[in-house]
DNA sequence: ATCGGCTCGCGCAA
DNA sequence: TGCGCGAAGCCGAT
C-alpha cells in the first residue's frame, strides 16, 4: 500500500518490470519538485525496489498554440528544477523537441529502462488522449497521480457540483489534507551519463533556445512575469507579506494590486495550490490575519474549475452550459448585437471601449487579466460578437494564445461562467439573455477605472506595471 | 446609501 | 413538498 493512494489511477495493470534501471517521472502539468504528490509516490516507490529516481520533463513546439512567451515561460523554470533534482540526487531529463513535428520517442525510449512511469492525472483533453493510448503500447505499469488538487479530485464524487455543494465537501476533507508535504527522498542517487535527449538550459540561452523552436515567434514573453519555482515563492512570500491583509477588501480593485499574480505558477505547477494555501494559511494564523477570501479561491474555485473539466465531455462548448443558460441563448440569438467586432479587431483590441481595450492590452502584455475585469472582458466579448460560438472561440483563443494560464481548468471555467456557468439566472435583457450583465457604468461606480487606464499606459511606455499600493 | 426583485435548480429538512 | 440560497450585478424605489 503506497502513500497517497487515493490520488493513484492506475492507466493499466501491467506488473513492475523487472531488471529495470530507475523509476521514471513524467512532468506534464506539475513541473516541480516539492510539494508534489505523484514525485513522492514515484520515490516511495523506487526506495521499495532500491531504485534510482528519473524526472522526465519535455517541450513541445508541437502543443497546440506553440509560441515565445509560453516556452520561454517553461524555460525559465528548468535551471531551478535542475538544481533542486540535483540537490535530491534525482536524474533529470529536459527534451526541447523544437520542429514541432511531433513529441518524439524520448519518453518511449527511457521507459524501455523503467520499472514503472507515474505522471500528472489532470483534466485535461491532450492528457486523456496521452491516457488512453500510452499505456497499451509500453509494457510497464503507468500511474497517474493528482497533484495539482488540496482535496484529491476521485473523494469529491462522480458527477459535476456547484460551488455551494463542492464547498462544504472540500472544508469537510480539508484537516486532512491542508498539511505540508516532506521532500523527495531518495535511497539511491540517480548516477548515469547525461542522457543524450537532455538539452541543459541556462538563463543566458534561453531566448537561443526559444528562437530555434517552430512556433510563433509573434507571441512575445510576458513583460511581467518570469518564470520558474523560486520565482513562484519570491511572489508567494512578496503577496502574504504585502497584499493578504489588503486581499479582502482590494481584489476586485485591479488598480491596487492586491490580488496575489499566481495563476500562471500554478497553471505550469511551478507553485503548488497546497505549498501556497498552507503558507497562507499558517501566515495568517501567526499574524492574525483573515485568509478566508484568499484561500477560497485558491481551493474552492479552482477545485470546481477541475472538477468540472473532468466531468464535461469537452471545456470549449456551449453544451456543457446548465439547461437555463442554454435555453435563454437560443431565445436570444437573433438579437441585435449593439457592436459586431471579429476575433482580429478584439485581438488588437480596437474596441470603441478604452477599458476593454485595456484590458486587452493588459493580455497581450503580460499574460494576464486581472480576475475582476476578466469578467468584463468576456461579457463584453459576447455582447459584441456576432454569435455566442464565435464569443467563446474568440475567448478561449486569446486565452490559449497569450494567457500564460490559458489552458488551465479555471480559465476554461471562468470564460464559461461568462456564459452562466455556475451562476443563475437574472433580469432578461437582450443578447444576454438572463445571462448576468455587468456594465461599463458598474465598473466605473465601483472600481477605479482611469487608474487602471493609466497604469496600462504606463505598461505599454515602460513594461512594467506599479508595485502593490495602499 | 440601502434594499428588494429579478429567476432557476439544487440540497436538505420535513 | 417547501424553503433557502447561490462568484463578482443591475435597476428602481425609498
Amino acid at each position: 500500500m503506497l502513500k497517497y493512494e487515493e490520488r493513484i489511477r492506475r492507466l493499466n495493470h501491467h506488473p513492475l518490470r523487472g531488471g529495470a534501471r530507475y523509476v521514471l517521472y513524467w512532468a506534464r502539468f506539475n513541473r516541480r519538485v516539492t510539494f508534489h504528490h505523484g514525485l513522492l509516490v514515484a520515490a516511495e516507490l523506487a526506495n521499495q525496489l532500491d531504485l534510482p529516481l528519473l524526472y522526465y520533463e519535455r517541450l513541445s513546439a508541437s502543443a497546440p498554440y506553440a509560441n515565445d512567451r509560453l516556452h520561454t515561460f517553461v524555460l525559465e523554470g528548468v535551471p531551478e528544477t535542475a538544481r533542486r533534482l540535483q540537490q535530491l540526487g534525482v536524474g533529470y531529463v529536459f527534451d526541447l523537441v523544437c520542429d514541432g513535428s511531433g513529441p518524439g520517442d524520448t519518453l518511449e525510449r527511457l521507459a524501455a529502462q523503467a520499472a514503472a512511469l507515474l505522471t500528472d492525472d489532470y483534466p485535461d483533453a491532450v492528457a486523456a488522449r496521452h491516457d488512453a493510448r500510452v499505456p497499451t503500447h509500453l509494457s510497464l505499469p503507468v500511474w497517474a497521480v493528482d497533484s495539482s488538487c488540496i482535496v484529491p479530485m476521485s473523494l469529491i464524487g462522480e458527477r459535476q457540483y456547484a460551488a455551494y455543494s463542492i464547498r462544504p465537501k472540500l472544508r469537510r476533507w480539508l484537516a486532512k489534507y491542508l498539511k505540508p508535504l516532506p521532500s523527495v527522498r531518495v535511497r539511491r542517487r540517480y548516477s548515469a551519463p547525461p542522457d543524450p535527449r537532455h538539452v541543459p538550459v541556462s538563463a543566458s540561452k534561453i531566448p537561443c533556445l526559444v528562437r530555434s523552436c517552430v512556433a510563433d515567434h509573434m507571441v512575445r514573453p510576458s513583460l511581467t512575469f518570469r518564470g520558474g519555482a523560486a520565482e513562484a515563492e519570491r511572489r508567494l512570500r512578496r503577496f502574504l507579506t504585502h497584499n493578504l491583509r489588503r486581499y479582502a477588501r482590494f481584489r476586485n480593485q485591479p488598480a491596487t494590486r492586491a490580488t496575489s499574480d499566481l495563476s500562471p505558477y500554478l497553471h505550469f505547477g511551478q507553485l503548488s495550490a497546497l505549498e501556497a494555501a498552507w503558507e497562507a494559511k499558517s501566515h495568517a494564523e501567526q499574524e492574525g490575519l483573515i485568509a478566508e477570501e484568499f484561500l477560497e479561491e485558491l481551493i474552492v474555485r479552482r477545485e470546481l474549475a477541475f472538477n468540472f473539466c473532468r466531468f464535461a465531455a469537452r471545456v470549449d462548448s456551449l453544451e456543457e452550459l446548465p439547461a437555463w443558460a442554454r435555453v435563454t441563448l437560443e431565445r436570444h440569438a437573433a438579437d441585435r448585437r449593439p457592436f459586431v467586432y471579429r476575433y482580429e479587431q478584439f485581438r488588437d483590441a480596437e474596441t470603441h471601449d478604452e477599458l476593454w481595450n485595456a484590458t486587452q492590452k493588459e493580455l497581450l502584455l503580460t499574460g494576464k487579466i486581472h480576475g475582476y475585469y476578466r469578467m468584463y472582458w468576456g461579457k463584453k466579448i459576447i455582447e459584441w460578437s456576432a454569435s455566442y460560438q464565435e464569443a467563446l472561440e474568440t475567448m478561449i483563443t486569446l486565452h490559449e494564445r497569450f494567457a500564460l494560464d490559458g489552458r488551465d481548468p479555471n480559465t476554461y471555467a471562468n470564460i464559461l461562467w461568462c456564459f452562466g456557468l455556475h451562476d443563475r439566472p437574472w433580469r432578461e435583457r437582450p443578447v444576454l439573455g438572463t445571462l448576468r450583465y455587468i456594465s461599463r457604468e458598474g465598473m466605473q461606480r465601483k472600481t477605479d477605472v482611469g487608474a487602471y487606464l493609466r497604469q496600462i499606459a504606463g505598461l505599454e511606455r515602460t513594461g512594467r506595471l506599479p508595485e502593490p499600493v495602499e
